[in-house]
DNA sequence: AGATAACCGAGACGGTACGTCATGTCTTGGA
DNA sequence: TCCAAGACATGACGTACCGTCTCGGTTATCT
């Protein structure tokens, strides 16, 4: 999350509590403000935290909002709900349920348009955010195939490729759903798209397999 | 896009060509610095034009941007392709070609964000952008079905929640891979995608005519 | 006051209403703003005037304002009051009137100070307000050399070098007393100041004379 | 000048030295351009400092011209040159030469005008420029009634009125001369008022002591 | 125990951009 | 030719944040 140059032993170590208020802080005033009007100023301020402690932690406004934001990402699980379906219908519903969040809906997309010009960031959004849910896409295509609904993967490539595409469409239509087209992603909907999606995905793959 | 309160008639006429000028300039600076670092006045100084006459016309950076962006999707068109696969193919790439360009990358997300807490942007955003793009599932599934690979709609309700459903895993899927994965949306990824989506989406229509 | 360029015969002729209307709206504006927030479009549009019309006739807001405020200096007057000391303290307590409105108060010393980095203007300020006081000093003489209160004046220059003196004092104690010093001029101040100015007006000539 | 309200302990201490830049600078402005062309952010360029630093020290452009203008009147002085007529002399070819610089002649009048809407500038003007000079006339009429020249004052109430009206004369006269009549008040002029001013006060305490 | 070193709060600093306002000019349609 | 209306280029306004810096003071660990 942050490093110190050199020398970590001596002099008086960072405080512990202030990474915590911080964070907290930084998605109280995203729910306030939004992401274009946060100032880490105020953040400092909320925090009860000199602006100076921010910035040594820190580079700037994006990386304290991944991090932010990041966090909300930790509660994501995909627990054995029997089958396919419902496990895809219970991790977008999770996933929905997060974005539902305003401080999620309102940041995730702000640093993914900052991320567009700067590589670095992007980086940080994929390890801190991305990866966290593209885990959950191959440990339940995983366990589709150990129940037999899916067939095994012969090419790892093309299963890295399959996998890559499900992750955007079903993160994708969830964002999509929820903050082009502002409508809940409620459990109708959920299902509706979970039918298509697993029509899509068995029908493929026989297809492939033919 | 813009409009004046009352007595249309009197006084000097707003210049048509400082319009043109500050939406071309509003892309340029777009590429040149990104959403966030985009000034208003440096919009002005690229369009040659004073501040003033910008904030006479849009309210902000937001409204301005989404302006910009939306004359990049007016060339989105749905020429009949012979096939709701290579129609779908064809369109997805057309939008993959806009979202590659820096100026809507950048754009696009970072208004969308903004609206997350701005409900006249977000209607400004679907009147301007959304809803060119969504005009063309309509028109895809009306020709399909005249070709006869879906089937025609019995519920009109049931057929507007598909049609939203289906848009937002085209768009959703195409905007994830573009600007979150970072990875581009070609043919053969267009491929993948279109098989996946169409099968599910003949699939369930079966399944629901059963 | 304002003149046009040429062939003041064709086309329409310049509205005499619009004169006045301007002038007496200077004079409200400055009531209600003062002279560092007078502006010229809130003087037009108390007018009922386009600021064009505005610009057309006066050069900018310090001529409009000498103009605006040479109006209240036409009221001076030195009837015949029987005496130099009676004479004095009527021209005094008139003048301390006039200062006493608000609008004289805020813009007089205003274009003054204006004036001492603007040649045309300070002539402007002498010709409209400045002359229209010092005509009453050399009135105030001849009628008390008329009546023997004091001396003829021998040498045209001296007289000329007095008389600007007296002037000098007379207005800048008015001034001086009414805004920097912010006291009332009023009927005891008069005369305490006339009692010295007289004593020293006929002393001095009394030792010239000697 | 300037005073923070709470904790002057805490945080980094203010720049003495950009305070000294400041009023130099706004000097150096005030020569080049005038008071109505002053911009502060000219004077900030031309100090070497950022607006904000101006602006966290003065209200204003008109607190700021006061301050620096103040300084120019730190040089009076009364030294004892051994008469009541060579002291007036003296202290008036003083106040006359500071007027004469051009800082002092465009900014003086300037604020005063604005202090006629202003009562705490007012205030600040008096505490800061006006109380320099009056002291003068007090320590004056001390020392000239020490050396029996003017008898001593019986009223202290009178005495106090007959001081603010010789301010007020001899402040008034000097300023009108050399602002409004913009003429040089040099060494004959101020030797003409001079005899005029002390002929009225001896010969008016003479008729008051009868 | 004392020295050392990094931490902390507060807040001033030089900058940059903001969104607004006034200036003085211009361009309409109409009198 | 004048007028009211109002758009225009220009440039200053006073404010808000940025990210850095300097203070006095506070913990820690290392001598």
């Amino acid at each position: 999350m942050q490093c110190r140059s050199r020398s970590a032993r001596t002099g008086r170590p960072r405080s512990a509590a202030a990474d915590a208020a911080i964070l907290a802080a930084t998605r109280t005033a995203l729910v306030e403000l939004g992401w274009s009007k946060l100032t880490l100023g105020y953040v400092a301020t909320l925090a009860g935290v000199a602006k100076t402690t921010l910035y040594r932690r820190w580079a700037g406004k994006n990386e304290l909002v991944v991090d932010a934001v990041a966090e909300l990402f930790d509660e994501l699980e995909l627990p054995d709900r029997g089958s396919l379906a419902a496990d895809i219908e219970g991790v977008v519903l999770q996933f929905a349920a997060i974005l539902d969040r305003p401080e999620a809906k309102t940041a995730l997309m702000a640093v993914v348009a900052e991320s567009t010009r700067d590589e670095p960031l992007r980086e940080r959004i994929r390890t801190s955010i991305v990866d966290r849910q593209k885990r959950l896409v191959l440990e339940g295509r995983a366990r589709a195939q150990a129940r037999g609904e899916l067939p095994p993967e012969s090419d790892p490539a093309d299963a890295d490729r399959t996998a890559a595409l499900i992750f955007d469409v079903v993160a994708g239509a969830v964002v999509h759903r929820t903050l082009v087209s502002a409508e809940p992603a409620d459990e109708e909907w959920v299902r509706s798209f979970t039918r298509i999606l697993l029509v899509g995905l068995t029908g493929a793959a026989a297809d492939a397999a033919q």
